[in-house]
DNA sequence: CACGCTGTAGGTCAATCGTCCTAAATGGGG
DNA sequence: CCCCATTTAGGACGATTGACCTACAGCGTG
């Protein structure tokens, strides 16, 4: 309800993604937000907290976005290229911070941090969608093996991007995706 | 010349895997090698200092592995095939803490840190020597996408690998880079 | 008006970090 | 045996961090 609570999680949001979870302090957040450390405490008590509302909130916003491809009625197929296509609709902010989600999991895994397993949930969040999008495309079978192959080409794709900052190996890397995405659905209809 | 340098060095580079470069500190790499924070900064100045020499370690290992390979005689298409099974050879590392060249690269960008240009050249040393390899089995022009590409898959394989650290995915997705690569060698070959 | 709740401000605390300094130990060459 | 460069030890610093506490401003309600 507090509209400075979300300016702060949004600010942190955006904060833990250009910089880290780690080399982002309290002060920094409350910088940008405009407000004082101790406002910013009446809010958070710990920065575990902040970290949790963070991540509660990437997955709200990813599952709307996920969801809102399946209920404007896209195809099963449709809808994982358009997750292929987030690559290039974001392509500036990968190129320079990376993916998001992957990004944020290998820092707290390294630091046995315990919102590690909050980050696995944002994996498991594109998981079980591509999952069930692949079932609904006939591939009940290796529809979860399927998913994790796209997912990994995903993370592969964002790192690169990341260390070379090149468009032109992005938009590379997602017509291969795609290409992939159009063999599996051929092979599969017949 | 120095041993303690060395083993500074060692200890450094496995702590900076295990724990990330910005949550190791001179205490823990002192501590480890069993000697005092005093010894330690005799030897290195600055933490900036230990992460170059620990950068040109791991640039100086991989290349040596990279090179083995050529000398012992194995065509390039073997050569490619040994790097994509370095997965499977370093699985529970990668398992645990993900891949040492990519994750210490996404912290140090996100740190801004100067020392990612060198972190870039690890990548590098890998995209120049598999871009070779493309070459020589007669790639000659897309052998850098190429290249990119299985660098890419690897990435994405390991840090997927990090997250769930099920042994059947990493064994599934080699299996697929290396029919990929299959599949490139018999196409050049017609 | 007085009360109490929410929200904000700013200071303080202990801990930890990278850095730096001084002094002692070590050990080979004159 | 002593000298001197190399190596080691350990203390001290200034800065920063996450965490915590107290004070008070705004304001609707009784």
């Amino acid at each position: 309800m507090s509209a400075t609570r979300d300016r702060i999680v949004s600010a942190a949001d955006q904060l833990f993604y250009e910089r880290g979870f780690e080399a982002t302090s309290f002060a920094d957040v409350a910088g940008v937000v405009g407000i004082s450390r101790g406002n910013f405490y009446y809010h958070f008590k710990t920065k575990d907290q902040i970290l949790d509302a963070v991540i509660e909130k990437r997955i709200a916003d990813r599952d709307a976005m996920l969801d809102g491809w399946v209920q404007a009625g896209q195809s099963p197929r449709a809808c994982i290229a358009s997750f292929i296509r987030i690559l290039l609709m974001n392509n500036k902010k990968i190129r320079a911070y990376g993916c998001p989600v992957g990004t944020l999991f290998s820092e707290l895994a390294k630091l046995n941090h315990p919102g590690g397993d909050g980050a696995r949930a944002l994996f498991d969040l594109f998981r079980v969608w591509l999952c069930r999008r692949f079932e609904d495309m006939g591939r009940t079978e290796d529809a979860d093996a399927l998913a994790m192959h796209i997912l990994a080409r995903s993370q592969g794709v964002a790192t690169l991007a990341n260390a070379y900052p090149d468009e032109q190996f992005l938009e590379s890397e997602v017509e291969q995706m795609l290409a992939w995405l159009d063999a599996i659905a051929t092979q599969t209809q017949s």
